[in-house]
DNA sequence: CGCCTACTTGACACAATGTAAAGTTGACAT
DNA sequence: ATGTCAACTTTACATTGTGTCAAGTAGGCG
């Protein structure tokens, strides 16, 4: 018999899947077949879509530690090779988070408990941008009519999934075209003289 | 007795305010109570919601008059003053529409139809950045390394209803600092200098 | 009067989530 | 070998919201 954290972990890899699929079959009874269980098992396990959803946003970042890879940035020397890294590392997660991103993100409006974890999601990112900007702003490159948060408004508006949708599902960028382009445009805006001078 | 025109009207105006409030009582049968008449008959008028969320959506466009607000961008001198207005009439009509954009962006997922519409505002949109983006070229303005495909995606991006819905909901900016940063940031990623000079 | 249009009431189909209850199956401890 | 337990199954039902169907009503008008 499969011990209870062997099915958890079995389940919300299949989610993982299934939403990568971008199908629109995303039922609590799709992913049950895909998993091989019952609908019911599956509720067993996670007792609404919701929790369902966010554990497997956990779970994602769990194994592509996530984490790991935005502290990355954090080791930088400068300001701006910090924000280059930033853009790099939260920029190519966006598509390996996509299908679970606008599955949680539709959710938002019906379910509170997937508003808050989207949220959250999206207050870890911001904080990332924060602290991008303050290492710039500590090298005096911030440009002088930016305070730091209106800075990390704007860069956090740029680096949003629906920005990353836009410009490579609609507009049909290459991811590497995405992250140069966004590299580029954040530099613009944020550094005083407009270009990186390293 | 009502006219059938004078109703459908009435159902619309009433749908629009309701949207506005931006409560999750968006339901047929709420809109129908708030309209004053039976949720079946909302059903005579406008057999799905989706159907009836198109219809507020160009009943509002009509009133307000969009076209023409942003026909007013075409008499403009010099691409960058085009830029300008086009920014201001768009950026402007967004928290105009906000309560049923959110609605008709709500559905995509689940209806094809609410998800055409959608797309085909968006396009119109576009439309819009590549004209302001083509007089600028045509100024010998735009970044030499920009193609006008290119210029047209970031300017497009910049200003989605989804960028503003951060700015100013998230981060409470005000439409007037949204519009003057928004025409900032949009100058900076396409135009020659990274500043107008007019 | 009778007809037509706008509307009402009430019932029901359908999809999807979530709940509840009773039964099955296999591992494993005594 | 038997009893217990955890994991799972099957079946059924409640709920919410959309959309359909059918029969009936109320008032204006030729």
């Amino acid at each position: 018999m499969m011990s209870s954290e062997q099915t958890k972990t079995r389940i919300l890899e299949t989610t993982w899947k299934v939403l990568e699929t971008r199908s629109d079959k995303n039922r609590m009874s799709d992913i049950a077949t895909a998993v091989g269980i019952s609908r019911q098992a599956l509720y067993l396990h996670y007792p609404t879509r919701a929790e369902l959803l966010i554990a497997t946003t956990k779970h994602i970042d769990k194994v592509k530690k996530v984490n790991q890879r935005l502290e990355l940035s954090r080791a930088a020397g400068s300001g701006i090779e910090r924000l280059h890294f930033f853009i790099k590392a939260w920029g190519g997660y966006i598509p390996e988070i996509h299908g679970i991103s606008v599955a949680l993100r539709n959710m938002r409006e019906n379910d509170k408990a997937a508003a808050e974890a989207w949220d959250e999601r999206m207050q870890a990112v911001r904080h990332g941008c924060q602290a991008a900007v303050r290492a710039i702003e500590k090298d005096g490159k911030l440009k002088s009519d930016l305070s730091e948060q209106v800075a990390t408004d704007i860069l956090w508006t740029l680096l949003t999934v629906e920005n990353w949708e836009r410009l490579v599902l609609d507009c049909t960028w290459s991811q590497s075209e995405y992250e140069i382009k966004m590299i580029e445009l954040a530099e613009i805006a944020l550094l005083e003289s407009g270009k990186a001078r390293n």
